[in-house]
DNA sequence: AGCATGACGAGGT
DNA sequence: AACCTCGCCATGC
């Protein structure tokens, strides 16, 4: 038993854990695809993939049940929602603004300020006053 | 059993 | 800035 935080990441596990991450960002805050692989076990370009598969095998559950798992809180390194394909970009950007949210012309938000690390616990509003 | 494809991201050209 | 390659795993045909 043991190691759960140390011993192997297994799919199964793996896929626990980006969920049980997802289901942790406040309101109004986001997270990346590469930054739930890092926290869950899978650093590197093909962990940010697998959580993105994660995410995906989730997609029709998480529209009708979307109060269980705030999904549309994840998006890509570059600030952008990574949904567009599966006709659903929209709804996501959507949902974010209603959190307060904005997103620029070339459908960006600022990661800088709105990206979720878990060590900020309980701080559930965008750092500005450290800016 | 093989092959394409899908909510990604870093590094190189 | 716009590509390309590679890493990674599940699923459907």
């Amino acid at each position: 038993m043991a190691n759960d935080a140390l011993g192997e990441v297994t799919e199964a596990n793996f896929r626990q854990r980006v969920l049980a991450l997802v289901a942790r960002i406040p309101p109004g805050r986001v997270m990346t695809y590469g930054q739930l692989a890092l926290l869950a076990g899978r650093p590197g370009p093909g962990g940010a993939r697998l959580a993105g598969f994660v995410m995906g095998s989730l997609a029709g559950k998480a529209q009708t049940d979307e109060e269980a798992l705030p999904w549309q809180r994840v998006i890509n390194a570059q600030g952008r929602v990574s949904t567009h394909k599966l006709g659903f970009g929209d709804v996501q950007e959507h949902l974010l603004e209603a959190e307060g949210v904005t997103f620029d012309e070339s459908g960006r938000c600022d990661l800088a300020r709105l990206q979720w690390w878990p060590e900020e616990e309980g701080r559930d509003a965008p750092p500005d006053a450290l800016l």
